[in-house]
DNA sequence: TATATATTCTATCGAATTAGTAGTTTATTT
DNA sequence: AAATAAACTACTAATTCGATAGAATATATA
């Protein structure tokens, strides 16, 4: 599940994104607009900022804006900064990988295989989509053997 | 992520899955064999067994089986019982939608069209690993357009 | 340099979820 | 009746989630 950090963090990179070259967006405005309760928005806001997907100014005539243009930017990279990573196990995470505690042999767990191949599609879908061209459906699943 | 729930009921129907047609198995047996603790064990697989994908009797000579054959119950059923919903938004789960409240115009919202797709994605491979076949990669995810 | 502005930082909090454990009850076989 | 094994009920400790509060710091401008 996505949770409300993320879904607010990618509400706000959007509008970003929507606004990039137009100068700072006010923390307020955004949370305004956007429905996000402003404290919490303040929170995810910096941690996106920390992780170099956002310039902010402080002081009169500040605020936020995106740290390059929104074609570079993709929803995974705001995923993983707000949710961590995208697999659903450790052991198939590319970004964060952990050896499962129990498993002995990974080449054989069968739970890893078929996590594996969800984290893949995920990842191929979330990386690739930047917040440009995020409406448009640019993937397909399709089968292959059997 | 998957919780360490899906993950125990997920070696279980594995295991069960290879034992089918070779008697009921002990809960015992099960925890000890896939190092699952035995009191989360039972609650788990009577939760699935509540769902249809288990068969158990009671005594002496009891224990779990599946309830069809290994073919027929994919890596998604269990998942799905046990976890709750693929969809990383409710407004994108196909077996559980629930409208949004924020939200109001669904068919513009970016967020949701990204996770529909990561859904879909999700959904087409756990819905198609059976319990037999979950070791065999048959999905692929292809690039479309752009 | 004082003031207003806006982000940054630190700390806390209630509610929900997760990952279990304990103990009792019921069904089944021998 | 005794042994066996699942089923049920009820907790609990620890963590995470979704916030809120208030003070500190940086910046612009009058």
């Amino acid at each position: 599940m996505l949770s409300k950090k993320a879904k607010y963090g990618l509400k706000a990179m959007f509008y970003l994104g929507k606004h990039f070259g137009k100068g700072p967006v006010l923390i307020s405005d955004l949370a305004e607009e956007e429905n996000i309760p402003k404290k919490f928005l303040e929170l995810i806001l910096l941690e996106l900022k920390k992780n170099g997907l956002l310039y902010s100014k402080m002081g009169k005539g500040g605020g936020y804006s995106l740290s390059k243009s929104p074609e570079e930017i993709t929803v995974g990279q705001v995923v993983r900064i707000l949710d961590g990573p995208l697999a659903p196990i450790p052991c198939v995470s590319k970004t964060a990988y952990m050896k499962c505690a129990e498993c002995d042999n990974e080449k054989t767990c069968e739970i890893r295989k078929i996590m594996m191949q969800v984290r893949d599609a995920s990842a191929a879908i979330l990386d690739h989509t930047s917040l440009m061209e995020a409406p448009k459906a640019i993937f397909s699943v399709n089968r292959k053997s059997k």
